[in-house]
DNA sequence: CGCAAACTTGATGTTGCTCAAGCTAGGTGG
DNA sequence: CCACCTAGCTTGAGCAACATCAAGTTTGCG
């Protein structure tokens, strides 16, 4: 089986038909223990393992997970970071593909494989929704391999800023970066220092502040896009 | 909308079992004309567009066709490549995220979207085939992300070699490369330079023999494998 | 306040890119 | 049939972007 993050949000519901179930409200609140249950992490911590049996779906309450592959010499590609309302989907295989493990806190609904499966076929519009997430995360996984192949180092920093920007929404300006720099690294796939410097550089050109390395203000939008789409020069 | 590419080999089915319909054989042959359509695309012909609207579902009949996405500057990034019993499946977005271009002389069946949206209702298990084979995409792309991210020059053609030894199955030696050297740098994250300069060295090193270019042969599988996982040293 | 972990910055090194020639193969026309 | 021509492939020399190695500096927590 293998891990795919389904994100609520992307499949345009409303908040109350964030349940599985539709109109049942929250699925951490109301689903029979029978198929779900309620779990806490705490950062640091690993939901489940790249290779081992995979026998549930979870969805992710509240807090942030990454997801990684490592090669046998420990070099490390996350692909990518999931939060809030996004479904870990274990698919139909046995095996998971990547390792998940807790950035922040994490509360998530944990539902039993079968019962799952059995709701593909109950719930109408249930399958659909998922792939439509599915096809959404494909989506993401492309645009990753146009960074992760194509893009300067620059070019990546700024792309990943923007993303992060867009799906946290809030504020126009601020991002909360709750991952290290080394998680961005691994993510981009760049070095810890690389990561520093283009921060820095970023930060040199007016593009960006920096106030504590774990806020990130995006100064000059358009700018970024811009460089984020690869557009202009991009040389440290 | 947004080109996903489902391979029916994937989904475990027997040759009869092909057909979105089941049992009914050879889409391309056994459809009704109202909902599919036989095309031919001649290499280097365009099948669709990154961006324009997608109103229909393709299956590739024969031929391998490349996915990719182009940065303004030009710079490109192959996504992947497809062949016979993928299916071009543009998702329920309205925009194609890939551009497909014909690698070989190609023959795909084209199917009206919303009628094959219609199949997804009507077929039982249908829904769950492609949710299986979405999956699979997944996970094939979660791998390439690791490729582009993490792995050397030599590592990355090692995969993609012994990733289209496996795919073609038929002998375990010799492998047919219909794709050029600057389709494989597109998709590795590479230059042709390099591509060259790489597989010159795993000849040199007695991994694989050229005999013509278009034809690679797996000398040494084993350690072609350790190559590939990272095994091992790496520098050409 | 002190300590460890995370982050930043600098100096140097290496992989893979760029630029520039040759080479090879396949197709065309004389 | 062969000479030519072009597109694709290979090889070489030099270079640039990013990695590596090595200090410092900041941050956050006990």
């Amino acid at each position: 089986m293998y891990a795919r993050a389904i994100s609520n949000a992307d499949v345009k519901m409303t908040p109350t038909e964030l349940s599985v179930y539709g109109d049942l409200g929250r699925p951490a609140a109301s689903l029979p223990m029978a198929i779900s249950s309620l779990q806490r992490k705490a950062p640091g911590e690993t939901l489940f393992v790249e290779g081992e049996a995979a026998d549930s779906v979870y969805e992710i309450v509240h807090g942030m997970l990454r997801l990684y592959k490592l090669l046998p010499d420990g070099r490390r590609l996350i692909t990518g970071f999931v939060s809030t309302g996004h479904f870990l989907d274990l698919a139909p295989e046995d095996i998971c593909t990547v390792t998940a493990e807790a950035i922040t806190e994490v509360t998530l609904c944990r539902y039993k494989r079968a019962a799952f499966e059995h709701l593909i076929d109950e719930v109408p519009g249930f399958a659909k929704r998922l792939l439509t997430a599915a096809a959404h995360e494909l989506h993401v996984a492309q645009d990753q391999m146009v960074l992760l192949g194509r893009k300067t180092a620059a070019e990546k920093v700024a792309s990943f800023l923007l993303l992060m920007a867009d799906q946290q929404g809030d504020e126009l300006r601020a991002i909360q970066v709750p991952m290290s720099r080394s998680d961005m690294a691994d993510h981009l796939g760049l070095t810890v220092e690389t990561i520093s410097r283009t921060l820095s550089w970023l930060k040199r050109r007016g593009l960006i502040a920096l106030p504590v390395p774990v806020r990130i203000e995006i100064c000059d939008r358009d700018r970024l896009e811009e460089l984020a789409a690869g557009g202009c020069e991009a040389r440290l």
